[in-house]
DNA sequence: CGAAATTTGGTCGAATAACGCACAAGACAA
DNA sequence: TTGTCTTGTGCGTTATTCGACCAAATTTCG
């Protein structure tokens, strides 16, 4: 899965078993211990050790061979969340918003070098959904909340991104020239939004704008589909509630 | 913080790192080597490896002496989500259900001793939050979402569930007698849904149904100010909106 | 205010536990 | 059957544990 870290202020073992854990993903939600092994490069008996005592924590559960993970992971996220006041500040600000302008808005934050969601408010009376929960990753190159981190971040944080990242090809316009990025980047910071059509998923459009000061890490943004987008006054109305949203949120106690 | 576990099949390692892991919750969101020493109960020494490969992997950072988790644990929890197609599924149907019956509805599943948030709708035009977020724990005995997992749950779960439960009084109104709650439990199974009045939070009531047959383990409920739950008609409507509901849930594929 | 008492993070090393290779046995398809 | 998959198990090598110890930071109290 990815290469070893040694040291004598690291434990192996815990690593090897959160990679366990890690193993189970969006496409793999069921595995056998042959399986992890493969994803994570160990070797059967410690996957076997390993994923059985996920299993006695009550974070997977065994089904004759078949291994898959039970909802307690989700206990998890529930601290991170609960702790930083996402359910009881932060939600209340996005719905709020989402009914008053008709957006399916995401909060998301930095990690590393992608960008997760970590509360997300959808749009009622619409079908669309575009599959994201809490918890999913974004890539930082090709979406416009990941492009307002790169030009909201640290500096060499986001030059490292850059410089670094393995493009994907994820439609036709996908943006895969990295001084092209670059400049998108350097807009994004001037003008204080960004927008992006259709480079991460066809015919769908995000507009991000950051949340609290510069070298804060939260974007909050919205998805739509990018027919809904047409138009200079739709787009800086859309602009314009996000920055509002963003100046309630940059005021929570989580942002402070 | 919990007996220690040994056996052949099981890493105590990663079983306690996992404890350290946990050892951050609602309450405990920034914590020093010495906390977690005293919460988990294991000496400091392996604490300190065991944070420290957290902060390595990501999971977690460390701000001078505290700790605390990085967004990164959310990505544990989206891979349970996405794998079973909650963003896809599940969570446009409880958008438009909420939409259409102005219900603030949550989907919950079975963990062990508690049920555990996996989805949520929220009411756009209310202020009213009650500071839940997925991966909330509730208590099993005095809320309308657990007392319908233990009516329709595994039998001989349900029992050892109200025999070892340690009883807290939430609420002047909690049910505090076992027998009581067994009683509430098997009415809840005759009539097809629960209702409990103010007895986890004041003035707030809940209303819940199973989703899918017998011995499957979802729950869908809402909850709401109590004073809006007058009325013989407004219950049955509610109970009548989370049926409909549940049937449309298990015919989903994470419910199959 | 300043010194004593406590608590903190970090290090060392012998006892202990885990890793992972190699082997064995069961399940399944051809 | 044969071949290829799987999961379970000894055992030597390697990593981790956790008490004891130290120094620095913090708190308590005279």
């Amino acid at each position: 899965m990815e290469l070893e870290l040694s040291g004598r202020d690291v434990s192996s073992t815990f690593a090897r078993g959160m990679a366990v854990l890690r193993a189970f993903d969006d496409t793999h939600a069921r595995l056998t211990l042959a399986d992890i092994s493969r994803l994570t490069g160990l070797d059967r008996a410690s996957v076997r050790r390993l994923v059985l005592t996920l299993v006695e924590l009550g974070y997977a559960k065994k089904d004759v061979r078949h291994f898959s993970l039970t909802p307690k992971v989700l206990t998890l996220a529930g601290s991170f969340l609960r702790g930083n006041q996402f359910g009881t500040q932060i939600q209340p600000l996005l719905n709020r918003c989402a009914a008053q302008s008709n957006l399916t808005l995401s909060l998301a934050l930095v990690d590393d070098s992608a960008a997760v969601y970590v509360a997300q408010s959808t749009l009622h009376d619409s079908n669309v959904s575009f599959g994201f929960t809490v918890g999913s990753r974004l890539p930082l190159l090709h979406t416009a909340i990941g492009r307002v981190m790169l030009g909201f971040g640290d500096a060499g944080w986001a030059r490292a991104q850059l410089q670094h990242a393995v493009f994907e090809q994820y439609t036709p316009a996908t943006i895969v020239d990295r001084r092209q990025i670059g400049e998108q980047v350097a807009r994004c910071r001037e003008q204080g939004y960004a927008i992006v059509d259709g480079e991460f998923e066809d015919a769908v459009s995000g507009v991000a704008v950051p949340v609290g000061g510069t070298d804060l890490n939260a974007v909050v943004g919205t998805s739509l589909p990018s027919r809904q987008l047409r138009g200079k006054s739709k787009r800086s109305r859309i602009v314009e509630v996000l920055q509002q949203l963003a100046v309630q949120l940059g005021d929570t106690a989580a942002f402070s």
